[in-house]
DNA sequence: CGCATTTGACCTGCGC
DNA sequence: GCGCAGGTCAAATGCG
């Protein structure tokens, strides 16, 4: 969205009495000839119409300039965030671009879920996009199972993948992928025993986590 | 001693 | 069908 594409001015007829007409005009003639008494009456009552039509229309006409100016600023703004936005996809295609020959092209899924990641950070969203799409494209699957993902902050010192989320869980295995040197650790929930719940913690920055739970 | 974590072995699924 | 990589299992180990 550009300021150039919409019109911001609300177009508001600030003086009305521009656009009388002439068969009005020519009306008004054919009345002259009434009482001046009458005339008078309605001239009073007129005015003070008026004078209030008046009022409220430059009200309005200052209302209509602040908005206009108010939608600059937002027009401004997400010019900005779209140009910041757009900065990040070509920065992120670029280290794409550098990995791919080193990962295989095997488990191709998985690496797709990873830039999937990447560019759901990018876009600011918490919660994967990608799961989003798969729902329309792959309903069966998602019947099967639902999983879902949390982005975890951690200090770049902290090696440990676990995560203190409120719940109790065991950690029943650890595995170093090729897609990502971290290790990453694999989660059963031990609230009870028949718990089917897992999470698969992943360290994909030193500083950020993502927690994909099943 | 009991529980949680670690870690190497095994299983499973996907791509060629 | 084979090889590879992710996921899971279970024995070993550590800690309170």
């Amino acid at each position: 969205m550009d300021s150039s594409w919409v019109n911001t001015s609300l177009d508001l007829n600030i003086n009305p009495f521009k656009h009388v007409n002439e068969t009005q005009a020519q009306e008004s003639k054919e009345f002259e000839g009434y009482s001046t008494r009458v005339e008078q009456k309605v001239q009073v009552k007129k005015e003070a119409g008026v004078s209030a039509l008046v009022e409220e229309l430059n009200r309005v006409n200052i209302e209509n300039q602040k908005l206009t100016e108010v939608l600059g600023v937002v027009c401004e703004k997400y010019l900005t965030l779209q140009k910041h936005l757009a900065d990040l996809t070509s920065k992120n295609s670029e280290k794409e671009l550098m990995t791919t020959p080193v990962i295989s092209m095997k488990r191709k899924a998985e690496s797709e879920d990873y830039s999937n990641v990447i560019n759901a950070i990018n876009g600011g969203n918490t919660e994967s996009s990608s799961s989003d799409e798969d729902s329309s494209k792959r309903p069966q699957e998602n019947l099967k199972t639902k999983i879902s993902r949390a982005y975890f902050p951690t200090n770049a010192s902290d090696t440990s993948l676990v995560v203190r989320d409120g719940y109790q869980w065991r950690k029943y295995g650890q595995k170093v992928t090729r897609d990502n040197p971290s290790p990453r650790a694999y989660f059963k929930c031990s609230f009870a025993p028949s718990c089917p719940v897992k999470k698969k913690v992943i360290k994909i920055t030193p500083v950020l986590m993502i927690i994909a739970y099943d």
